[in-house]
RNA sequence: CGGGGUGUGGCUCAGCUUGGUAGAGCGCCUGGUUUGGGACCAGGAUGCCGCAGGUUCAAAUCCUGUCACCCCGACCA
């Protein structure tokens, strides 16, 4: 339990260089590589199975609402791209173009997909017609290019993988019910199995998605006072299908535009949890994704016996349901200790002949360093209480950091002080125009994080102009 | 796109000022001894010194150009 010393000297401590600790972990905790083109990476086996994990339980998630799976292409014409003005706004500088087929310049340039509602509304146009076709529920798990200046790995590369959800409603109620439905479904993810406490509210409008007409985020604080925006559900209205001739006719026989939502959440939540749970030892995984949720390490393991007992130890783990490895390599056991620390894992446990003599093993929990010693015919019984142990207090100790780390502010220098020397959130009241929100990130570089829907009256007047205010912001400095 | 930095075995870097034909540590391979917080001994393999020009008898080193990556800012999930 005592404090968690720092045990990797090639990890930089988040005190000293929070990005360099992050990129640092990154690199230990052997998630990815980079590539030879910039803002590229490598996403490496321990990455990946992060990453297939969040689909698991996401897709599932969205099944259970009646979503199906598709894949649209990769290319998108540039005159389709330029159907809905604010979208090609919104996108067009960060797009990048196909230009060749081969020897042979194109007739008409192609994008590489920043995002695909271009592809989607164009299909929908010719896939319904009357209100019995709706709504269409699709979703696609792909990976999008967006030509970022600045990189880092998961929070911004310039491919990423993703996915994102298109949906087509006859109505605007429907369409709206859908979008809050799909928020609802990442902020219970986020907290129930990332162990990331969020907060939902809807964007201003100069935050929300170009071609929306609203957007519903999930805001997370991470352990610098950063927010991250973790997901986002937009209300598109019917703007996109007036743009695209998106129609059905309705009972009444009359034609309708439908309306639409989209949804998703990428690979930048990994960076998500590595920056809420990570410690200057590396990663630290919430058991229900963790990969690896518990590693077996045998001590003195060409002793008679030892390997053997260890491997038992890791097959009745599994049998019990837990995701356990045998970490068998011929390194030392402290190189051993030190690697699972840098790579997350929840629990360890250790066995050696003094264990089997006693008939216990020694198990160490990732979350707070805690070592007891565990009967080995508890272990089925043990460890898994341990994981959900462990996964409650992650979620507990994310919320108190945010708790810790969320203000309030009533008079604008107040305000000013606390974005300049408390990073995190600021909670504080807004009349509801872009020239505040302007104003508020050049004087401060902190932008509206979301209206949340739980709202609190702090006072009636803007933190920036003192107009009458009736909305309360979250505000931050974000990634 | 601005500002800064870096390119030398797989990794981290030294060497460059003052040109002489490439080094260290880690990692890797073999064998042995070890094993409860990054073990040790012995032996071994690995380099178009980012790329392209130039200067020179000779370039990792000097000059010119170029490319890439990293970090910090403005924009984005």
């Amino acid at each position: 339990m005592a404090d968690q010393k720092k045990l990797v000297e090639e990890i930089t401590s988040m005190k000293e260089d929070f990005a360099q600790w992050y990129t640092d972990v990154v690199k230990k905790a052997e998630l990815i590589d980079y590539a030879s083109v910039k803002g590229c990476m490598v996403i490496k086996p321990a990455g990946y199975a992060l990453w297939e994990n969040i689909q698991k339980e996401l897709d599932k998630r969205f099944k259970e609402t009646g979503v199906e799976n598709v894949y649209m292409p990769l290319f998108i014409p540039e005159s389709l791209l330029q159907r809905e003005k604010d979208h090609v706004e919104g996108f067009a500088p960060e797009v990048a173009w196909v230009t060749h087929g081969g020897l042979e310049p194109l007739t008409e340039r192609l994008c590489v997909r920043p995002t695909s509602e271009t592809l989607f509304c164009d299909f929908y146009k010719d896939e319904v017609h009357s209100y019995r076709d709706l709504p269409k529920l699709y979703n696609q798990w792909c990976s999008v290019v967006r030509w970022e200046k600045t990189t880092r790995p998961f929070l911004r590369s310039r491919e990423f993988l993703w996915q994102e959800g298109h949906t087509v409603h006859a109505t605007a109620e429907d369409a709206q019910e859908r979008t809050i439905k799909m928020l609802n479904i990442y902020a219970d993810f986020c907290e129930q199995v990332l162990a990331i406490p969020v907060i939902k509210g809807r964007k201003t409008d100069k935050e929300k998605f170009a071609g929306a007409e609203a957007t519903y985020t999930i805001e997370a604080l991470m352990h610098d006072g950063q927010a991250l925006q973790s997901g986002t559900s937009h209300n598109f209205g019917d703007g996109f299908a007036k743009a695209f001739g998106i129609q059905y006719t309705d009972k009444d026989n009359t034609m309708k535009f439908c309306h639409q939502t989209s949804w998703g959440m990428s690979t930048r939540i990994i960076g998500g949890i590595i920056m809420v749970h990570g410690d200057d030892s590396g990663l630290k995984l919430p058991p229900r994704i963790a990969p690896v949720q518990a590693v077996v390490i045998p001590i003195q393991q060409k002793k008679e016996g030892v390997m053997d007992c260890a491997a038992s130890l890791a097959d009745r783990l599994k049998a019990a349901g837990v995701r356990a490895k045998l970490d068998g390599s011929d390194k030392s056991p402290g190189f051993k200790f030190a690697e699972q620390e840098m790579r997350g894992i929840p629990v360890r446990i250790e066995i050696g002949p003094k264990d089997m003599e006693a008939g216990k093993c020694v198990v160490v929990r990732r979350d707070n360093g805690e070592k007891i010693d565990v009967a080995l015919d508890a272990l089925e019984k043990k460890i898994p209480e341990l994981l959900d142990a462990i996964q409650n207090n992650m979620f507990e100790m994310a919320l108190k950091h945010r708790e810790e780390h969320t203000y309030k502010a009533t008079e604008y220098a107040e305000f000013c002080d606390i974005i300049e020397n408390r990073p995190g959130f600021v909670k504080a009241m807004w009349c509801g125009d872009r020239a505040c929100e302007d104003k508020i990130k050049d004087d401060t570089r902190a932008t509206s994080r979301c209206m949340p829907f739980e709202q609190e009256q702090l006072s009636d007047k803007c933190i920036c102009c003192g107009k009458p205010a009736n909305k309360m912001v979250y505000w931050g400095r974000a990634y």
